[in-house]
DNA sequence: GACTAATTCAAACGTACGATTAAAATAGAC
DNA sequence: GTCTATTTTAATCGTACGTTTGAATTAGTC
């Protein structure tokens, strides 16, 4: 009936419940009984609850870091008659956010890997920066390339206001969602950004690209102070 | 020999503890341990450990509020031939940042608000609405006003944009300086923006400012799509 | 089918938590 | 100084948590 073993029921299960609640709120009982598995099998099959939650963030961002290799791999690869700026920013955004919309299962990775950005926890700080820090440092390089004007603090903000906006609109539809289910004074003070995931994501993407283009050529264009 | 009341004591202790941990990995025994005062006294004071996070949040997010509301009215109030949308911009971002700065505390509002922001707890979400609604609205009025041309869905995500930057920097900031103490590694990788808080918040308050503006500017030369 | 290793299971352990209680101590009013 | 209301204190309650244990079950090998 069941195909799957015990060890991904749990990390789905875990997935799941992780990404919603985040890492304190949610209990390996809670876990467990998601996954129609016994309470003990996550200490046999992970070692403690830490590590499972660490394999759950490394089984959804390795492939995610793979992709976002791959994709910044093209932008490296264009000649510099193409619009090679416009090309990475979007290259990043866009692998990010269109990975959230490959499977149903894909906005959970966005919402571990955002949370986890804005608020890293002890004993994933390791494997976070493994797993981000390559990109990382493949995108300053090519920002580097393609900005050389600027000194490293100035690109340093300038990747800090792309992760800054990516990050926001990852949470905003977390919250959103979260927020309808019961709290319609709420929704007043918000203007709906669409209910449509799809069309959401192709909006961000347009946006923090276009919006990243001009804030970098204010910058740029200014010179230095 | 120690002037604060009780209630005073718990509401700095707890202020601190839940901008540096988080308000579930902090236990009310801690707070009342680092308050010098009974264990007791958080459910006779502020019946509950919910409610006191709550005051921690309204009695510094509150005086943030009213000075937000202020600089904006400055801005409402200037002229048609004075940059009313730099203004704006400036004064957001500067308000909220030079608010940090004003004190030795003053950073711990942002840290509490920048977390209730990206990750709004059930218990707090009404307050949190009540303390950032007025001026979200009030700034929302003066952009429709400065950029007439731009639907609210735009609007919704110049807003974002802002608002996911300066979070972003709030937070990075907060982690940089936690993992300083003791994660030597994780230093390769990022570039330091400044270890002085005051020019770190000079440089955010400007980039920022100059980023946004230039974004606004190529989103609304655009035009539609 | 017997033997072994891997897995699942129910039960319990120790700990830390938020909350409560009733007595003790303090402060304020007259 | 006495009486009352407020505040502080130590002790304890019930609960939920992560983890551990040892027996029961299953799967794999010859």
């Amino acid at each position: 009936m069941n195909e799957q073993t015990t060890k991904d029921r749990l990390l789905d299960a875990a997935e799941v419940l992780f990404a919603q609640k985040g890492y304190e709120a949610v209990s390996i009982r809670e876990i467990a009984g998601d996954a129609d598995v016994n309470l003990a099998a996550v200490n046999y099959h992970f070692q403690g609850k830490e590590n499972l939650y660490r394999e759950v963030l490394r089984r959804r961002l390795a492939p995610k870091r793979e992709k976002l290799l791959a994709a910044l791999a093209v932008v490296e690869a264009a000649g510099e008659d193409q619009p090679r700026l416009e090309m990475l920013i979007r290259a990043f955004v866009g692998t990010h956010l269109e990975d959230a919309l490959s499977s149903p299962r894909g906005l959970l990775g966005m919402h571990l890997m955002s949370r986890e950005m804005s608020e890293p926890r002890h004993g994933a700080k390791v494997l976070l920066e493994e797993l981000i820090g390559p990109v990382r440092a493949r995108m300053g390089k090519l920002l580097v390339e393609l900005l050389p004007e600027a000194d490293m603090t100035r690109l340093q903000m300038i990747m800090g206001s792309i992760v800054g906006q990516f990050i926001y609109y990852a949470m905003y539809w977390h919250n959103h969602q979260q927020a309808e289910e019961g709290m319609p004074g709420m929704a007043s003070a918000f203007v709906s950004l669409g209910d449509d995931l799809e069309q959401y994501i192709a909006n961000v993407i347009d946006h923090v690209t276009r919006f990243t283009l001009g804030g970098i050529r204010e910058i740029s264009e200014g010179g230095g102070q």
